[in-house]
DNA sequence: GGCCAGGAGAAAA
DNA sequence: TTTTCTCATGGC
């Protein structure tokens, strides 16, 4: 089976929007304009073909067990931006503006490490982080471009690491949170395989007990690597754009995400990450 | 060289 | 219960 899939003339998937949504951290541009992905423990080439999109890296099999669900091609996203418009010209701009960007289906190990290292960071500085715990830690998977890639740490791997460890590859003071996060997802203090079954609320309650996980991360969590289309995941822009936009100049968390799930419905994480999209790239 | 970065935890009010 | 302070570190 060769290593190599087409996909043809996908509807709303443009790959730079999907990697400057600030939703992964391991999709890296390459000279090309190619764009390299890892994820899963693969590391892939992904570009366009006029029309199409072709993946390099991985297989048939491979794409229709893991990939086509994790670049969220099941669902169709004319659906999505239906739903979403005609509430505000704000929205239906960004909607517009980033209308090729899908909401990964990621690993939820994963997005929990690499969302505790991302608060008060910036995003290169996150992106680094993660690539250094990943040589460290994880596995080599291949070279591409004259880069050697590795995969993200499983909590196994993790687990070897010391704080004094975790702190030599940058981290700062987020060294202890990883540290025992990791240690109680090794001791299944919480499953994430039961996590996995769990509603949005029920959900929430479990992140939030790993130290480094708050409100914002969990969302984060929640709308990445489990599902949950209407997790609202509120930071410093989020409360911007609400205050700018809607006029809802509002602390508590609680009833930050009661609006959003009024006002925008069943889909509210996914309206957040256009309108992120839409504040933080345009111009 | 001060400010900011997809916040959370602990202390203080 | 809600607000304030502190936490490493690199990019700009």
């Amino acid at each position: 089976m060769k290593n190599r899939v087409v996909i043809k003339k996908p509807k709303n998937f443009i790959i730079s929007q999907i990697a400057d949504s600030g939703q992964t951290f391991r999709w890296d541009e390459n000279f090309d304009g190619s764009y390299t992905i890892i994820a899963f423990n693969k590391a892939i080439r992904i570009f366009n073909d006029n029309e199409d999109i072709v993946i390099e890296g991985i297989n048939e099999l491979e794409f229709e067990n893991t990939f086509k669900n994790y670049l969220d091609l099941n669902r169709d996203y004319q659906l999505v931006i239906d739903e979403l418009k005609n509430k505000d010209k704000n929205l239906d701009e960004a909607l517009v503006y980033g209308s090729g960007i899908r909401i990964l289906n990621q690993d939820t190990w994963e997005m929990i490490i690499s969302f505790i290292i991302s608060g008060n960071n910036n995003i290169p500085r996150i992106k680094n982080s993660i690539n250094v715990l990943s040589e460290r830690y994880g596995k080599f998977i291949k070279e591409i471009d004259g880069k050697r890639l590795y995969s993200f740490p499983t909590p196994e791997e993790l687990s070897v690491a010391t704080i004094e460890n975790l702190r030599e590859c940058g981290l700062g003071y987020r060294d202890k949170y990883i540290y025992n996060t990791t240690k109680m997802i090794i001791n299944k203090d919480i499953d994430l395989s039961d996590i996995k079954n769990m509603d949005i609320d029920e959900a929430r309650i479990e992140l939030v007990k790993l130290m480094g996980v708050g409100n914002k991360v969990a969302d984060c969590i929640m709308l990445f690597s489990l599902n949950k289309s209407n997790s609202f995941p509120v930071d410093t822009w989020v409360k911007k754009i609400l205050k700018d936009y809607y006029n809802f100049d509002e602390k508590n968390n609680k009833k930050i995400n009661e609006f959003a799930n009024d006002y925008f419905g069943k889909y509210a994480g996914i309206a957040q990450q256009y309108l992120f999209n839409y504040i933080r790239n345009k111009k």
